[in-house]
RNA sequence: CGCGGAGUGGAGCAGCAUGGUAGCUCGUCGGGCUCAUAACCCGAAGGUCGUAGGUUCAAAUCCUGCCUCCGCAA
């Protein structure tokens, strides 16, 4: 009854962190053949240096798939894999490489593209975190067709998501990439009934998630404690001087208040005034520990209980 | 051989340079006080001090190997 040809799907992923990982399992256990899967090369990281293999390879791998770690895409010869492979629909999911012109005219399905925001919003590299840190409230991920330009393509489908309050980019980065997952196998689904239909960006109403940068990551308590707030949630942690050493705040809840800035009003619960406002800090790791509760941190203070925040 | 920090009852820390009775702030359990409490008081349980060896009359403490965790940097 069924022709096989109508029921799966011939694909080839490209994708590379941890994001991408649902998404391609997702269509793993849809059905799909996954002919190849493409990612970043292995890179040197962590203490030691040592070489560790992307995420996206290594559930590949788990699912015996062939994985491609190309250094560049421009030179002809991905081009020629992957016409090999014949793939009917290449999915990139943060794959990190742009793909060039010849490459996307090539499946017949086209390239699809999963990006964690609501196109034209946040356009870029760092939508999750940008959307925190701008202290929005919704969030999505879209499915679009890739053009040549950056997250720019006719967009397919989208799954819009309310944020909450005190959500931590980690938390959203998850919700999104299940969203994702969701998301694409929905569009194979439809590609293959040819239900699918696209719809131009309203560029006017574009903006750009920008790159992360280290500085970004530095608390100024003179900030307002809503701005602190998202900046800790938004990069899921931000520095702080304590004691004049370093120490990670990694959550926080805005409270009741007035101080200098850095000045620790309470230290049960731990809150901390800012330029205005106040911002109490659930989890802290100091340099070279662990994460731990607020509440443990001031346990271990011991004497040392005049402590204040630098600027 | 990228640089550095750390592993001590359930949590966070002290003790280690000058080896010799396990400490502190919490938590837990029991009891008391209170209209009441995450507050206060009294009491209790709970630790082969990461692991394997070495030195020693004696090692959490000194020496060596190994494991694990973390910060920086990439």
């Amino acid at each position: 009854m069924y022709d096989k040809g109508a029921d799966t799907m011939k694909i080839v992923f490209m994708g590379t962190p941890d994001f991408a990982v649902p998404c391609l399992q997702a269509l793993i256990n849809d059905g799909n053949e996954i002919t190849a899967v493409f990612t970043q090369p292995d890179k040197p990281k962590g203490r030691g240096y040592s070489l560790t293999p992307p995420p996206v390879k290594v559930c590949a791998e788990q699912n015996h798939i062939q994985v491609y770690q190309p250094a560049t895409l421009k030179d002809g010869t991905a081009l020629e894999l992957l016409r090999r492979l014949a793939p009917e629909m290449i999915v990139v999911v943060a794959y990190g490489k742009i793909l060039p012109k010849d490459i996307l005219e090539l499946p017949v399905h086209g390239c699809v593209n999963v990006h964690a925001s609501l196109l034209p919003e946040y356009r870029g590299a760092s939508p999750i975190q940008s959307v925190l840190l701008d202290g929005r409230t919704r969030t999505g991920v879209t499915a679009m067709l890739m053009d040549v330009g950056l997250d720019t393509g006719d967009m397919l489908l989208k799954t819009e998501l309310s944020i909450g309050e005190n959500e931590t980019a980690d938390e959203l980065h998850d919700r999104l990439s299940e969203a994702g997952a969701k998301l694409i196998v929905e569009v194979v689904h439809r590609a293959r009934e040819g239900t699918l239909s696209r719809e131009k960006q309203d560029d006017s109403k574009s903006c750009y998630a920008s790159m992360l940068t280290k500085d970004m990551y530095r608390i100024d308590f003179h900030k307002s404690a809503k701005e602190i707030h998202n900046q800790v949630r938004g990069l899921n942690w931000s520095s702080a001087i304590l004691d004049g050493k370093r120490v990670k705040i990694c959550r926080t809840l805005l409270a009741e208040g007035t101080g200098t800035p850095g000045e620790v009003l309470s230290l049960h619960p731990l809150i901390v005034a800012c330029g205005s406002g106040a911002i109490e800090i659930v989890e802290i790791q100091p340099e070279g520990k662990k994460k731990m509760p607020a509440s443990a941190f001031v346990n271990g203070l011991r004497g040392q209980q005049n402590i204040r925040f630098e600027q």
